[in-house]
DNA sequence: AGCATCTACTATAGGCTATCGTAGTTGGCG
DNA sequence: CGCCAACTACGATAGCCTATAGTAGATGCT
């Protein structure tokens, strides 16, 4: 997943795909796609604003050179596939973010999301323990 | 702080900010100017390579609209101060991005970081714990 | 064969970063 | 007192990326 960038200003999917890009994910995912071409998209699309299928078009060519789709050639169009649920990319993402944290200092950013995490929900401090203690018997044998 | 985007695949500062802004947070801090003009950044700046008074000034500016940088007129000239240090950039920096997480659920955000902490280390492992019973005993009493 | 439809390629506009040219100001020196 | 060198801000340009659309080629139905 090349190219990806984050807006923290931004909410949710928008935080990781530049608006029109998020805008095709959701409607691919929303609709349980598991294969489609850039007209079932565009048509989708219409129905909320007047959009281009060249805009369409050329927005899920990116998503598909940033790994997001797969496509196939069937004829003259290409099917493309999903490469990843909704889940799948935001874990995807958040491992690329904390990955880019832990370049920034590992305690450092351990210790706040700790706090974080304390702050919104203490109870969630217990199964935090629990799972690093299950991983370091995983670990040890 | 406005404008901030994250280049997972980048490193350190690096993934928060671009190249030559990198550069020049880099030189500030690490000198530990409290306060400084265009000039002593480029003066230090030339001696890794050639680079205009005017390419560091504009790059000066942008990371004063950014916020990583205060300035104030000193006759002709801007003098800039750092707005913060290093620790409590790179801390800024973490909050955003898990907040970007937060669409996440926590949970799962705590999984992964588990995970990814043991994977490059496991002896933080242990440190991590200790993290979560200090903030367990904090909230408790 | 002819027209409407579908699609890929390519081009353009706008935004952002990195880079520098230029022109205006200031301070020191003859 | 005037001139030159140094310093500085502003503005311009090139390059990259996103969003958007125009155009021309292929296909299929009539």
């Amino acid at each position: 997943m090349k190219g990806i960038r984050f807006r923290p200003e931004q909410e949710g999917l928008r935080a990781a795909l530049f608006d029109l890009e998020a805008d095709i994910m959701e409607v691919v995912w929303s609709k349980g796609w598991k294969e489609f071409a850039v007209a079932d998209v565009q048509r989708e699309l219409e129905r909320k604003r007047d959009i281009a299928y060249t805009t369409v078009m050329t927005t899920v060519g990116r998503l598909h050179e940033k790994g997001l789709l797969s496509r196939e050639r069937d004829g003259k169009r290409y099917v493309y596939r999903p490469c990843m649920s909704r889940d799948e990319f935001t874990e995807a993402m958040a491992r690329d973010l904390l990955g880019s944290l832990s370049g920034l200092g590992h305690e450092q950013a351990i210790a706040l999301l700790v706090d974080q995490v304390a702050d919104s929900d203490a109870e969630e401090l217990g199964k935090f323990e629990a799972l690093i203690r299950k991983k370091k018997k995983e670990l040890g044998g």
